[in-house]
DNA sequence: CTTTTGACAGCGT
DNA sequence: CACGCTGCCAAAA
C-alpha cells in the first residue's frame, strides 16, 4: 500500500490533460507537501498505473530509460517540444478554477490524514 | 538514532 | 551544454 501523499501525487497526475505536463516539483508545490523526490518515488512505484510521460523533470526532461519511450507518446498527444525535450513554457499545464478548487481539496485532505501513524483506516477522499 | 538512497531542483563553474 | 555541489524530503537500511 502506497502513502497518502503518493497517491494524492497519482491522482494530481492524472488530472494533467493530454498534451500537457507538469514537474515533479509542479506536484509536490501544488499539494503543498513533500518534495519532488517524493513524487518521482510515487510513480516510480505506480509502475504505469498513470500517465506517467506528463510528468518530468523541470528541464522537460526524463531520465534516461524513460525519455526515449516518453517521446513517442509526446508526438502521439502534440505536446510542444524543443530539440527532444518537452517545452515547458509552452506545454506546462495551466489548471483552470474548476481544477485549482479539486487540487486543493485534495491538498487540504492530504494534510489531515497525512503524518499519523497508519491506522487500519486511513483512506484518501477521491476527487 | 544515523546513514544512504532516489523517475528532483537550482546555481555556479 | 555538461558536470559538480548543495539543498531537499521521506522511506528504507
Amino acid at each position: 500500500m502506497s502513502t497518502e501523499f503518493a497517491q494524492a501525487a497519482l491522482l494530481l497526475a492524472a488530472r494533467v490533460p493530454p498534451g500537457n505536463v507538469l514537474s515533479y516539483g509542479d506536484i509536490a508545490e501544488l499539494l503543498d507537501a513533500g518534495g519532488p523526490r517524493q513524487v518521482g518515488a510515487a510513480l516510480a512505484h505506480s509502475a504505469g498505473t498513470v500517465p506517467w510521460w506528463r510528468i518530468v523533470r523541470a528541464d522537460g526532461t526524463l531520465p534516461p530509460p524513460l525519455h526515449e519511450s516518453a517521446l513517442s507518446h509526446w508526438q502521439a498527444e502534440g505536446t510542444p517540444l524543443h530539440r527532444g525535450r518537452v517545452s515547458m513554457a509552452a506545454a506546462r499545464w495551466q489548471p483552470l478554477d474548476a481544477d485549482f478548487a479539486a487540487i486543493d481539496a485534495l491538498a487540504a485532505a492530504l494534510r489531515t490524514t497525512a503524518r499519523r501513524a497508519p491506522g487500519p483506516n486511513r483512506r484518501m477522499p477521491l476527487l
